[in-house]
DNA sequence: AAAAAAATCACCCTTTTAGGGTATTGTTTC
DNA sequence: GAAACAATACCCTAAAAGGGTGATTTTTTT
């Protein structure tokens, strides 16, 4: 059986290029190839790839989202992030969504095939910058498990997640509502998340309440 | 030693009345009575009472509000609410709040001092229509195990915890922004709860998730 | 068949949160 | 002693959530 794969890619140019390399293999079938991410879930469900290539930066859903989306519905199939960043906050993003790889498109080129044989075969291909993030984002969780919270942070994180409004922590700690608003914005940060819910979420999935 | 009483009542009349009735027995002392529940946490903090007679309706700060600012420092006094409520909704927020026993107070002027006693002694005293409910809602809550939670509202509730906005949580499910505020409305019923947190604070903490 | 419960959608209005800055004061750390 | 971090506080705007009411349709239960 050959791999079948889907590519997310909205750079007419770029997909096709793509595409074709892929094709000059015996081994790869591209099943399916589209200009944005907005019906991922669907069409990996349609199409059942073993793996899918998937850019960051996309008009309409952004590539993180879909692997989200597909996340809910396909663990199986292998993604492999395309992108021209090499931020610390994509990268944290989409591994965190369930990205297995992470090229930076200028090593596209020439790594796209052994780095699709890498996730295949169970690897964690990335392009040598966006390894350093990873290894120097590791180092720092080790080195401070957790999220790193201060004491204060971690404090207010727990009354958050016995259900207090920040009104009520303010109340309680006996600082005023600003600055339990700052508390939490930095606490979003440290938590890479966007709202109450996925705070506290977090911190209950993770044990750290 | 006598049994130290506060009593938080804003009806000057009622709350005298019930002084004056409390003082004729030797073993009760009246060490404070005050008309607002706002400082109730520091008046109990300060004055170390036995037993606390708590008015539900009273201007500023509601007794359940007081009840749970009270048992955040205090597990050990008693406290009776006083109320002219026997509704549902009012029963369950301040025995949830630690409320020991629901007077009506249509019922106090014959049936305090019992009350009062049996509280002291362990029980927990409350007015027949009060007792009714009561057990309406345990056989409610044994019959159906959890909070009685349609399949729909289940699933909603899942999503929730795993961080998914109500705009998420619509577009996953199909169904409009408006139905889920709906379905979520209903789960803060069925929960007790009134926001966000405090439903997926309750879901992890009970396992409903 | 009638009644009750579940699921759906809609509109109103208010309060709370989110997200973006900026700033001051101490402490740590390098 | 400069740089980084922690804790405090405030401003502004927009989005999200909370609370209330009402209504239709389908399913379930009685």
């Amino acid at each position: 059986m050959k791999t079948k794969i889907i590519i997310f890619e909205d750079n007419d140019f770029l997909r096709e290029g793509i595409s074709h390399l892929l094709m000059l293999r015996d081994e790869f079938e591209v099943v399916g190839s589209f200009s944005s991410g907005l019906l991922a879930k669907e069409k990996v469900r349609d199409l059942n790839p073993d793996l899918v290539l998937m850019d960051i930066e996309m008009p309409g859903a952004s590539g993180v989202e879909a692997v989200k989306a597909i996340r809910t519905l396909n663990q199986r199939c292998q993604i492999i992030m395309l992108t021209v960043f090499d931020d610390q906050g994509h990268v944290f993003e989409a591994l965190q969504a369930g990205a297995n790889g992470y090229l930076l498109k200028r090593h596209a080129s020439d790594r796209l095939i052994s780095a699709i044989e890498d996730v295949l075969s169970g690897g964690a291909p990335m392009s040598p910058s966006i390894a350093r993030l990873v290894i120097e984002n590791m180092r720092n969780a080790r080195a401070t498990q957790g999220y790193n919270l201060s004491d204060r942070e971690k404090e207010i994180l727990r009354s958050l997640a016995l259900g207090n409004s920040f009104k009520m922590i303010a109340a309680d700690l006996g600082i005023s509502l600003e600055t339990v608003r700052t508390h939490i914005k930095k606490i979003y940060e440290k938590l890479h998340v966007h709202s109450q819910v996925e705070a506290v979420s977090k911190a209950f999935q993770e044990k750290l309440v």
